[in-house]
DNA sequence: TCCTGTAGGCGTGTGGTGTACGCCTACGAA
DNA sequence: TTCGTAGGCGTACACCACACGCCTACAGGA
């Protein structure tokens, strides 16, 4: 067999990631993951098939960080605390956030935190259409929040111009995004996600 | 004054919602935009200073079609009746669904939409930060819910490609995935709705 | 040691994108 | 009729993803 393989999909995704903390999605392209790799940029098409590709090998790297291993405690405790660490982890690569939602379901980590957050949705006692419903409330609750928060944070401009917003036209509005200032994404997510639970009766 | 104005922001807003429903979010470009309104693409730009702010346009536009009038009936039924409205209005629309989330916060019609929804939630008891957190939450939920639903539609090959996995690997996954076949896009949102307002005690 | 087939590296080219710049001109007011 | 303004837009540039095909590094066989 001549010339071995020189990059594994691990390195592209690691040089994706690099470019994506330094420069965010609009610096991620083909021929900066190569530079980045210090290959040309037709060199990386022997190891993926398109851009598209490269977007999912950095959505998997950073989800992989997730662990999927099922916490201690009641299924309450252990859905949110399967559900933080997708939080955490996210959180420290804000420029993947866009790319979560298209990518989550091709990506193998992903699978496993699935399989894992079913486990305890399936030991709290949900089976059936029950469990289905239930499962991609969670999904949509969680990938549908971390968006949220991310393109409109509470202690964002954003939220400070809805604030400033005609209180004649718009009262409540103004008056809860004034409200909103210095809660923690932390925070909100997690108690967004009780919300979530007690809503599944857990 | 000379050359009165040949376009409005509407116009361009229609003629990027049809480009939009025809070719999807690929098909939509500044020249796409312009040819579609007979006119050259730099035309545009005596309108709009970027391409953000013709996406900005359309997602107004399609949630204009959102009636923020406060329906009748308990909190609950408000509630899930508005948030409704948002899922079928956006449904006829589905490749605006990527583009919602980034321009939720600065459409007009999503703001009078916020502010029925808080003015409910207000019926309903809640305020301080209570009131935040479960607007935030709602919004997550109902944006999420609309990007899953759309990523990965039960009744599509995402779904089915689950349903395949190694039941050894996956098991309760595979599972669940080949019990979701057939659930339809209105009863997933409907129904995870309901846990959302469950959680708020409504 | 040399040869050779395979597959990696990548330069070049194509058709797309958003948009800066600046010319031409249609138009309303004087 | 003239003139100033602002609309229309052709051209150009930098970037993008990616098809194609050449060159060459390499491992195995002779």
């Amino acid at each position: 067999m001549p010339r071995p393989r020189s990059l594994t999909p691990e390195q592209i995704a690691t040089a994706a990631l690099a470019v994506l903390d330094r420069d965010g999605l609009d610096g991620l392209s083909m021929r900066t993951v190569a530079q980045e790799l210090g290959v040309g940029t037709m060199s990386l098409y022997r190891y993926v098939s398109d851009r598209g590709q490269v977007e999912e090998l950095v959505v998997d790297l950073v989800l992989q960080a997730v662990d999927p291993a099922i916490p201690r405690g009641t299924p309450g405790k252990r859905l949110s605390a399967l559900a933080d660490r997708v939080r955490v982890v996210v959180s420290g690569h804000p420029a993947v956030v866009p790319l979560l939602l298209t990518y989550r379901h091709r990506s193998p980590s992903s699978l496993r935190w699935g399989e894992a957050m079913l486990t305890v949705l399936t030991d709290a006692g949900l089976t059936g259409k029950r469990r289905v419903i239930a499962f991609r409330a969670v999904l949509g609750y969680v990938f549908g929040a971390l968006q949220v928060a991310h393109f409109g944070p509470l202690s964002g401009p954003g939220t400070a111009a809805l604030a400033e917003l005609p209180p004649e036209e718009f009262p409540i509005l103004s008056e809860t995004a004034a409200r909103a200032r210095g809660i923690t994404p932390e925070e909100e997510f997690r108690k967004g996600f009780e919300i979530v639970l007690r809503g599944l009766g857990l």
